[in-house]
DNA sequence: CTTTTCTGTAGCGAGCCGATACTAATGCGG
DNA sequence: CCGCATTAGTATCGGCTCGCTACAGAAAAG
């Protein structure tokens, strides 16, 4: 039975492919494509070290050129904000502006998804999530590609006090909060499979 | 804890990207698109009802004019056939020709995901597997789409003898093989959640 | 025999996307 | 301190996607 493997992928491009078009039909009221809002999205959960251009390009699985025009596209309309890095001056940092985080809060591109979830036991979806992240992890590894992920499980990540904590790649202290978002120099510890 | 269904989004949102990307990639030689390959793949598992442009526009979440425009790619490109159906002379029925089953043949879009989930249990598999089929069949009730599946747990399918299946919607006698091909009128049987 | 509904197609326009070529900043070797 | 390779990002081009509107023909409904 190594079929269910395909059975699966299946499953998970055509949730993909009818995913997009909520995210496009989302979009639509403010004329905004499926890739500019993914591309929000990540901007709003990205970390300190993952809010460049190029951590987003790595994240969609998009050329850095592709990712250019769409930030090009979000600055014009106000929704981003881009400014330069104080110490490496190539690079350009992203956040979203007051304006581009009201849409995001607005539109919400994932009530569609809650609602097909809603009979789904929670147990269900921890054990669907699991194999998913593993798959997800095995096929940015092969690409060498980057595996995103948060501090929670990542072998940099130092807990200093009660609220502190410290990347030890970087050797930053992190809020709570900031331990939370999404990371490009995320590292899976080694046993934990979670 | 009901923010665990966004994370399985997340997951299912990026894997979809991620093998978007790995289509292109695999559709690059011939010069093809993701969305072209995945209308050729779609187009091979198609049974008999469900081989038409409008069964392929509900199947991959986008309209007959987007729809048409590929398939008019892949006839130029000689890789589909489309012919008039001879009952009602409305439709159009979509087949590979040679050349596209070659195609499909040798460039297994797949592989990257057959090498990804390797280290997972068929059992963990089947749990995700089945958690998200029952994600897109709410998915798609919600909003009115077409549910698509095959004989195997379709309500309408009766059994006659060892080989020969019929679709008590259609009033068809269908060969073992073709029950395990894709079909747009499936109906879920009502005890079964696979 | 209309009228409506259901097929599919045609053409338009905004935008996606990869490829290539480019600039500018950094870093490394001497 | 000076080349030279590397890296981050931008600019431009061409082919294609995709929704939209309009359209034609066949079938179904009245």
């Amino acid at each position: 039975m190594d079929k269910n493997p395909l059975v699966l992928l299946e499953l998970v491009e055509r949730l993909g492919n009818l995913m997009r078009t909520e995210l496009r039909k989302a979009g639509a009221d403010e004329s905004l494509q499926a890739v500019q809002l993914q591309a929000l999205v990540y901007i709003a959960k990205a970390n300190r070290y993952s809010n460049t251009p190029q951590a987003l390009a790595d994240y969609l699985g998009l050329t850095k050129g592709t990712v250019s025009q769409t930030l090009l596209l979000l600055d014009r309309r106000g929704l981003i904000e881009r400014f330069e890095d104080d110490i490496d001056r190539r690079v350009v940092r992203l956040r979203l502006s007051s304006a581009g985080e009201e849409l995001l809060a607005e539109s919400q591109p994932a009530l569609a998804w809650q609602n097909a979830t809603r009979n789904i036991s929670p147990n269900r979806i921890r054990n669907a999530t699991s194999a998913l992240r593993e798959a997800l992890a095995t096929l940015q590894e092969d690409n060498e590609g980057t595996v995103f992920g948060n501090c929670g499980s990542c072998s940099w990540c130092q807990k200093l006090s009660q609220r502190i904590y410290r990347c030890g790649r970087m050797g930053d202290r992190l809020s709570g909060p900031e331990t939370r978002k999404i990371c490009r120099i995320y590292q899976a510890k080694v046993d934990e499979v979670v």
